[in-house]
DNA sequence: TCCTTTCATCGATGGATATCGATACACTAT
DNA sequence: ATAGTGTATCGATATCCATCGATGAAAGGA
């Protein structure tokens, strides 16, 4: 019987702590806000200007306005942007806290 | 009768040129890629490593092989991973350009 | 040659998503 | 109050995606 002992050939080693699932998740969930033309583009304008209105947004990007008023919602879920009301218009800026957080994991 | 000439109170200017639609993809497509736990831990694992070879992300990630098979191939049709075949194993590792080429896009 | 191991692809399926029209809600002005 | 405008939500639908088992392809060892 050959007693195959098979020394750990580690192809590769886990060199450090492999991210907590939770935060994969977490970072996963606000990638995916950003897996959308559409919203990169209003990500891209929102860094541009600081702040725009929706009505702005949607003379700007040829969508229905639901279509684009969902494309906020999404944003905002992932807490990438954030909104506030100032008489009739909606006003949406960056949260830079969040993009931060995503530019880091990306190596920054 | 009030000529209601309604001077152009824009909301918010387009302060810089819009982001192009094909870019807006281009970038929309690769942040898709990493828009699911497993690719972004994944992508950490190999800014950790280097480079790692399959049958390792298979024990560590506790899914089915072709699971992983499947979200490796997603991010090398994204341009974020590039693998080489060296005998049996094949090793996969980050291509630096696309990832840095996201986190410009994030205000790098 | 045959067998084993490593990895990729195929086919199916349950669940998520982008988009729209219709509608509801919020605010302003008359 | 009533009307008008800006924005959000709802309901429906077509498409896309994560996951798996089964299978194929490629390499190495017996």
């Amino acid at each position: 019987m050959s007693m195959k002992v098979a020394l750990p050939v580690l192809c590769c080693g886990p060199a450090t702590e492999p991210i907590a699932p939770v935060e994969a998740e977490q970072l996963a969930a606000r990638f995916k806000a950003l897996a959308d033309p559409t919203r990169v583009a209003i990500v891209n304008r929102l860094a541009a200007t600081d702040e725009c209105c929706v009505c702005d947004l949607n003379a700007a990007f040829d969508l229905s306005q639901p279509t684009i008023s969902h494309h906020l919602k999404v944003l905002r879920d992932a807490g990438l942007v954030a909104s506030t009301r100032r008489g009739t218009w909606a006003y949406y800026r960056l949260v830079p806290e969040s993009v931060g957080q995503l530019r880091q994991t990306l190596g920054g």
